[in-house]
DNA sequence: GTTTGCTATGCTATAGTATAGCTTTGTGCC
DNA sequence: GGCACAAAGCTATACTATAGCATAGCAAAC
């Protein structure tokens, strides 16, 4: 449904060179696997790269579409597993309320994120507000809880899309 | 697959008198409904019942089976559309992150809330955080990102199963 | 050099989640 | 009663995800 062709529209200006935008995500991605001493492997590499063909989320059966576009068609654990494997490298994020996934631009630390996820033109922008980041730990101790993953997406309109006169 | 009989395990205490929550839920369901003009049909009635059939998150096909149990086997069109609706009156909330619903304790104002997710009892605890509200708005504007609906989803552990010896 | 073990991939099948599109029923109003 | 609309039923199908088992490729142990 989705096409994986790269637009740049919003958050990434104009001006964006998106081409070498996913040549250093997959150079970061090659230098944390070879640290960590995990397989970036020629299929891992693939999917990481579609991910990153655009800065909107990618939903798994797009990516399986493309894959089969060059082998013989992908089933779908396939792509699943690679998916798997990159999101345990923080290579890139699931957006639970997408079903659909996105490339990390800072695989180096594993963390928690925050997502600007344009309703217009679809890009996910990630965040790493330490002040979201307090005020929900905050909370949670207040009512005593113990958390271990917090999952924050916010929807919404980039500023280039709402500088744009009107969805025409 | 999850069964929909209630249990009383966690955020609620032991003492917790469910079936007195239930007919809350359902009396302020009521109540909204008939203030803001919309109908509460049985169908509709009752699938909220069995959403409150417990604190934790049920899953559309829970639903749909545990409306078979009565009716003749109900169709997933007719879970959903109930859904949607509840939803639309905020006497449900939706947790993207489960695939899962669970009822709002609180429907007369439309708000965003933020959700406490046990991974041991299943527990999901409703909070409303000024607070979280506040840095969430805040980062937002930072990035010049007009917010319409913003989605946390805390997972970890409750303080009652934090307390328990060890998950035996 | 073969065996063993491990990781990654392939493959089939199936489980689980959700919606489109059309028909029928019910309810309120004229 | 007849109309208009909302709700529910029904069939089919799309979309998302995982279980379970088979195979390939590589590397260390023997």
């Amino acid at each position: 449904m989705n096409s994986l062709a790269g637009d740049k529209s919003a958050f990434h200006e104009g001006g964006h060179e998106h081409e070498a935008c996913i040549e250093d995500a997959l150079a970061r991605a090659e230098a944390v696997c070879r640290e960590r001493g995990v397989r970036l492997t020629p299929l891992r590499r693939r999917v990481l790269e579609l991910v990153w063909g655009s800065h909107r989320a990618v939903k798994a059966y797009d990516l399986l579409a493309a894959l089969g576009d060059a082998a013989g068609t992908a089933k779908p654990p396939t792509v699943y597993r690679a998916l798997e494997f990159l999101m345990a490298q923080s290579l890139v994020h699931r957006i639970d309320s997408l079903n659909a996934f996105v490339g990390c631009p800072q695989p180096n630390r594993r963390h928690s994120a925050q997502f600007l996820i344009c309703g217009d033109c679809g890009e996910v922008s990630e965040m790493n507000a330490a002040s979201i980041d307090r005020a929900v730990a905050d909370q949670a101790e207040i009512s005593g809880f113990a958390l271990s993953r917090t999952i924050i997406e916010v929807h919404g309109t980039c500023p280039r899309c709402e500088a744009l006169p009107q969805t025409p």
